[in-house]
DNA sequence: TAAACACATGAACAGTTATTCATATGTTCA
DNA sequence: TGAACATATGAATAACTGTTCATGTGTTTA
């Protein structure tokens, strides 16, 4: 089934018990990609920046927009993202949309983030 | 010095006091751009592995191509790309090259993108 | 109902990214 | 020094991503 060439090298090779250890330990295929997809939606600087305004409270597509200085489509385009992701929600009143963080895991990933960062 | 078009909505106008709060903490761009490709780094379950492997010990990248069942070269370049985000450091023994978690951060921020994938 | 508004979305384009392949660098040992 | 080993790296390629542009959907109101 190895698609790829299993490498080894003689001196170091790996014990069978570390071997079995880090496969113990190692999450599912399923939850690996979520985990990546996860991140990567945090990846973009332009979602970082909406999820800052959303930070400070659930705020309309429009407004979003004319707080970041961008059209709204591409505002739009990363809400879906976001979205998508289950990291922001939204209720319709009207005409308007209106977007929120869905919970405080955000603000916890993004200041951890913040964190390392700031060295 | 608006590069894109500013949208505005008649009904529900950003108030000035919203607008001076979302810019107050809103961090630098030179954050947002370490802190998006922070989150960037992560968002790749090859790289996600490699930290995994990383969790239980330090690994050399022979060790950590076999645990992953991937090419040497692939390994190597994603350890390159860790290791500019600061995530790993190595040290040298001889023809092996050590790699380890530089920080607790790490697993702190991969433990928090945990919980969020688990709802 | 028609026009206006707020938002969503598909296609297209440019830029980015992960892997592979070939090869280079650095170290050990005979 | 030369061969063998462990790792690093540049180039090439295929796949993916964010923005723009044009247009579609859903809601209100005149």
């Amino acid at each position: 089934m190895a698609i790829h060439d299993v490498e080894s090298c003689d001196v170091y090779k790996l014990h069978p018990d570390r071997l079995q250890k880090i496969e113990k330990d190692m999450p599912d295929e399923d939850t690996l990609y979520d985990l990546a997809e996860l991140f990567k939606t945090f990846g973009d600087s332009t979602r970082i920046r909406i999820l800052f305004v959303l930070f400070e409270s659930e705020t309309c597509v429009c407004d979003i927009a004319e707080a970041l200085n961008m059209t709204q489509s591409a505002v739009s385009h990363q809400l879906k993202i976001l979205k998508n992701a289950k990291l922001v929600g939204n209720r319709r009143e009207g005409k308007t949309v209106f977007y929120f963080l869905s919970d405080d895991h955000v603000r916890t990933i993004i200041g951890q983030g913040l964190n390392h960062v700031k060295e």
